[in-house]
DNA sequence: CTCGGATCTGGAGCGCGCTCCAGGTCAAGC
DNA sequence: GCTTGACCTGGAGCGCGCTCCAGATCCGAG
């Protein structure tokens, strides 16, 4: 069985306009067409598209996930991968840190006026 | 002692352009003219210059610190600025829920490929 | 006094990440 | 067959957060 974009979409939590401009921009898919020319989501497409959001979520660009999905996808060396993801995980830690000191700065600002 | 606008932009890591574009949006400021129209950075300004741009690079939008500069300078009861405060709080930490969710996902693919 | 570099203003331009639209196609229900 | 609604494509439009530009002004060094 396969979803209609409005199922995929819904599904995802990711707009049928956004799962559209995804696919245009090499993030997800391409997605299996019907005969008629319709989109058919997969379950596995739909797992894809979770990851590709949860990245969006944490801030990442288009562009940066354009880099993730062509490591994971291509064939480029085990080490090589593992660097690429590791870099990346790097500076999703400095977003955090980043966060935490803005933290911080409120947890100051609530124990001053409280 | 003051600052010129190139010595503010040098201690906070801020463009000169950006500190302008800030002070129209009333993120700071209004910055103290000389004479002849220049603007003059005190310490203070460059302290809370520091504040803002923290929260920037915590993701937070313009309109949410504009948000914020209000609650902090304008005369608001206590209890509202805490309570506006802790709501702030709330949602950097779901940015950080967020950012441990896609490292999560990185350390997987780490584990996957080494 | 002159020169040149820093600064001023208002406004245009830009990259990102969608979002929306027009005009056309496909397909299920009557 | 006809209607209706979901879907298609290519491209325009938009809000955000800067960034850049033109043309004018200020001011310290020589």
């Amino acid at each position: 069985m396969s979803l209609t974009p409005a199922a995929a979409a819904d599904r995802t939590g990711v707009s049928i306009d956004t799962l559209r401009y995804y696919e245009r921009e090499g993030l997800i898919g391409p997605i299996r067409r019907s005969g008629g020319g319709r989109r058919e989501y997969t379950e596995d497409d739909v797992f894809w598209i979770g990851l590709v959001s949860c990245f969006r979520e944490a801030g990442l660009g288009i562009a940066d996930l354009r880099g993730f999905v062509a490591i994971l996808r291509a064939e480029h060396p085990p080490q090589e991968r593992v660097a690429f993801l590791r870099e990346r995980r790097t500076a999703l830690e400095q977003r955090v840190a980043a966060l935490h000191r803005a933290i911080g700065v409120l947890d100051d600002k609530i124990a001053y006026y409280s």
